[in-house]
DNA sequence: CGGTATCCCAGTTGATACTG
DNA sequence: CAGTATCAACTGGGATACCG
């Protein structure tokens, strides 16, 4: 379980697992939507998570050619608690930057 | 709210969250309970849980001293997604593991 | 008991360049 | 477009030792 738990609380995983939610994504749409992330760590975490299960890849063989991802039905389940956290993160933001503010200005106060 | 999820995404946030789920534990029991962490680590997980306000904690000015940690509400309230998420690991960790056999499985076959 | 301070290596990541 | 390859830089975190 540590090993599934690590897998999605990496860096980029859920970025891109939510990126993903709703539509397929070809890989530069990925790029672009995903900030900051670069090709390279953007191809790792999709193969890895194709390598799980919870995305699958479809090459076209366009000119030129074409690749899209999504989401797996197994990929498709894992968003709803992936869900539930973004949104109890979205909804306490605001008070963890204030504990986080506080708790900077009080080392402050009592140290220099 | 990527500060955030990074937060929670980190390698030993999650596990000392759930340690503290019900009860209050002291340092050394939380040293215990989670796996492999280390006293740099356990304490570091733990201030950083205190500043976002997620935990409390409480000395008792006993010989030898004792230290207390316990989850705050807002903590009590991020184990809700947090549960549900290890649950679906839980519910998933077979199948996520047949999926990496069976990848790691055709790579080995079609490249020797 | 419950920390803090140092040192240091291994693994992760970003930048850059190249390819089918 | 969608990667792969290579290399340098950064950082997490383990080991260890010491303190109130």
């Amino acid at each position: 379980m540590r090993n599934v738990l690590d897998r999605i609380g990496d860096k980029w995983t859920m970025l891109v697992l939510m990126a993903l939610a709703g539509e397929p994504r070809r890989f530069g749409v990925l790029l672009r939507m995903v900030p900051d992330i670069s090709k390279r760590m953007l191809t790792q975490t999709l193969r890895l998570l194709e390598r799980d299960g919870l995305v699958t890849r479809h090459v076209f063989a366009t000119t030129p050619p074409s690749v899209e991802y999504r989401l797996s039905p197994l990929g498709l389940s894992a968003l709803e608690p992936l869900h539930a956290l973004a949104q109890w993160a979205d909804a306490n933001f605001a008070t963890i930057r204030a504990s986080r503010a506080r708790y900077d200005d009080g080392l402050a106060r009592t140290d220099p």
